[in-house]
DNA sequence: TTTCCCATGTAATCAGTTACATGATTAG
DNA sequence: CTAATCATGTAACTGATTACATGGGAAA
C-alpha cells in the first residue's frame, strides 16, 4: 500500500481530532482542491483499519454514535517514516489541467469561451485567498509555526495565481 | 464512466497517430506530472474498449504486432462534446502536493531537509522549461496555433514558478 | 549473440465512486 | 413538527496498479 489517503488522514488527525464525518467535510473544505480529495465512503473503511493497525484510537463517542478518533504514538510516527522517505517520482491527477491542454484540440471560439470563465474565477478566488492570507497575517502573526493551512493558503494563493495569469496569456495568444 | 482517460488518450491520438505503447510513453513524457498519468497497462484495455466504439481505429499494422491507431469523427466529436461540458467541480490529488503540506507536522529541521532539494529542484527545472519556450517561441515563431505542448508548456513554467516561490517563502519562514 | 527497447496480453489486487439505507440531533 | 445536518454502514461497480508472461526487432 503507497496510501497517500491513510496519511492524509493521518495527518489530518495531528492537527485535531475529528469524527469520520468531520475528517470528509476538511477534505472538502481544504484538501481537495490541490492536494487530495476522498469522500467519507472511502475514509470510513479506511478509519476502521488504521484503528485495526493501532495508529488511531476512538477517543470519545458522542451523539448520534459519534467516534472521535486521534491519532496514536504509533501513527505519529508512521506519518513521520512516510514522509521523510518521499517517492523518487509523483504522478498527478487533475481532470482541470487536463482539460486546459485539450482546448488545442478546439477551434479558437470555443476555446476562448472556455478559457474566459476560468481567468475571471482565478481572479475572484485569487483576491479570496489573499483577503485570507492578510487577515491571517495580521492576527495569528508574525511567530506562528508553520501550520498546514499557512502551508495550503501561501501554496493555494502562488499557484492559482500562476492559473490565472496562463489564462490570461492563452487568451492574448487567440486573439492574434 | 466520466473518463478522464478516454478522452486523455482521445486527444493525444487528435495531435498524432499513435501505437499504445507510443501513447504511454508520451503519458511518461508530457501528461504526468501536472495534468494526468496512466499506465500502459491501463492504456492497452482501454484502447480495444474505444475501438470496440468506434472512436479510434487502427490505421497500420506494423512491426512487432504495432497497431498505429487514429482518432475517427467520432471520437472527435466525443472529444469536444466532452470538453464543451464541462462539470462544475474538480478533484486533484497528488501526492506531491499532500506531502508539501504536510510538512507542517514534522519538526524545523526535518521540514527544512525536505524543502531545500525541492526549492533546488524547481529552480532547475524552471530554467530548462523557460529555455524550452524561449527555443520554441523562436522557431516554430509567432504565428504558431495554441498546441497542447505549448499550453502544457506555459502552463508548466508558471506553476513550477509557484511551486519555487512557496518553498523559498517556506524556507524563510523555518528560519525565523 | 546478447542486450535493450518495442509491443502486446492478462490476472489479481487495491483504490475510489456511486448509490443506496438507516437513524439521531439540532435549528427553525 | 419538519427540514437540515450529523453520522455511520455497506454493496456494486469502475478505475488504476502490480506483477507477471510472451516474443519480435534493432543495435552493439
Amino acid at each position: 500500500m503507497s496510501g497517500a489517503l491513510r496519511h492524509a488522514l493521518l495527518g489530518s488527525l495531528s492537527q485535531e481530532r475529528a469524527s469520520g464525518y468531520e475528517l470528509a467535510r476538511r477534505f472538502e473544505r481544504t484538501l481537495w482542491r490541490h492536494a487530495w480529495h476522498a469522500q467519507y465512503s472511502q475514509i470510513r473503511p479506511e478509519l476502521d483499519r488504521m484503528a485495526d493497525d493501532k495508529l488511531i484510537t476512538v477517543v470519545a463517542t458522542g451523539a448520534r454514535r459519534r467516534r472521535t478518533y486521534s491519532i496514536t504514538r504509533a501513527g505519529q510516527a508512521e506519518l513521520q517514516r512516510w514522509l521523510r522517505a518521499p517517492p523518487a517520482k509523483f504522478v498527478a491527477r487533475s481532470e482541470f489541467v487536463l482539460r486546459l491542454f485539450l482546448l488545442s484540440t478546439l477551434d479558437p471560439a470555443d476555446a476562448r469561451t472556455l478559457l474566459a470563465p476560468i481567468a475571471d474565477a482565478s481572479a475572484e478566488e485569487l483576491a479570496t485567498l489573499r483577503a485570507a492570507v492578510a487577515t491571517a497575517g495580521t492576527s495569528a502573526g508574525a511567530g506562528a509555526p508553520l501550520s498546514f493551512d499557512r502551508l495550503a493558503a501561501e501554496f493555494s494563493v502562488r499557484s492559482v495565481a500562476a492559473l490565472h495569469e496562463w489564462a490570461r496569456w492563452a487568451l492574448t495568444e487567440l486573439d492574434r
